[in-house]
DNA sequence: CGTTGAACCTGTTTGC
DNA sequence: TGCAAACAGGTTCAAC
């Protein structure tokens, strides 16, 4: 599910409801979702969250307690969501993570995760520097055009892959990528370094504007991406190739939308003729 | 560095 | 209807 517009959603709603509150008790269905600090869980009972931010695909929560802060990371994965409620029964069941909560909008926030790709970590503010240097590049929405373009110059890989390489550039997913290098008109498998400068600038541009949007118009919910609140994005209505296959493109070339089945199992949609190698 | 394939999971859709 | 295969927003690791 989550790519960075659905983290930042999730982010953003959290931010309005539980500011402030304070954590009454965290349950933890199964160890194995935890990556780290699983024996320091304790201590954050009883802690304020005070601070919600999202990191790439990830959503942070710090917690402060007695003075100092500790953090909270949730890893969505391909299915992971944190809800306010139950929006179904069904739901119960892939529940890993239970907070309650005191003092705010909300009473709880629940982690929830079918295909369980994705971890949550309770970290220090060591632990977390560690984790955020090794995990991620830097960010699509503020990253400078300087930097981009440096970045762009010096890889050899596919472009596709560029993109969504977390560890250089973090936050787009195969649904940004595919849409993103439609509307910058620049084929999946190109080679990075060899893209010219003015062709990197409409990729840059296109990026912000195609992140941004989707934020705006609360993500993409494609199978089951839900907020908090249990409220779909709307953004799926806005793609333009990604699950087209088949589909005239919306250009109006005439040709037909491909999908293509690269190295590691992504799709990878495209317009043959506006997106060419 | 960069690519590839497999592994980790569950649930839904598609095709015979 | 039944069953198997294909597919799904992601990351990680080993091998080349």
């Amino acid at each position: 599910m989550p790519e960075l517009p659905e983290a930042e959603v999730v982010a953003r709603r959290l931010r309005e409801r539980i500011m402030g509150a304070t954590l009454k008790d965290c349950w933890v269905g199964r160890r194995d979702i935890i990556r780290e600090g699983f024996p320091t869980l304790a201590w954050h009972r009883g802690a304020a969250i005070t601070g919600v931010e999202r990191k790439g695909k990830s959503v942070i929560l710090t917690c402060t307690k007695a003075g100092e802060s500790r953090y909270l990371v949730a890893e969505l994965g391909m299915t992971g969501l944190l809800l306010f409620r139950l929006h179904a029964p069904s739901f119960a069941k892939h529940i890993h993570v239970r907070l309650t909560l005191e003092g705010g909008k909300e009473q709880e926030l629940l982690y929830w995760n079918p295909r369980r790709f994705g971890r949550m970590s309770f970290l220090d503010r060591a632990g977390l520097d560690r984790y955020l240097t090794r995990r991620f590049g830097c960010d699509p929405l503020t990253v400078t055009w300087e930097e981009f373009r440096d970045l762009l110059q010096t890889r050899r890989g596919r472009l596709k892959a560029l993109l969504m390489h977390q560890q250089v550039i973090a936050g787009i997913g195969n649904i940004y990528a595919n849409e993103i290098l439609y509307r910058a008109r620049l084929h999946p498998a190109r080679q990075a370094n060899r893209v010219s400068v003015s062709a990197i600038r409409r990729l840059y541009d296109v990026m912000k504007l195609v992140l941004d949007e989707a934020i705006r118009a609360g993500g993409s919910s494609v199978r089951d991406f839900f907020a908090p609140d249990g409220s779909e994005g709307r953004y799926k209505r806005q793609h333009l190739v990604y699950g087209k296959e088949g589909q005239p493109c919306p250009s109006g070339c005439g040709k037909i939308i491909r999908r293509m089945v690269e190295a590691s199992q992504r799709s990878s949609f495209y317009c043959p003729a506006c997106q060419r190698k």
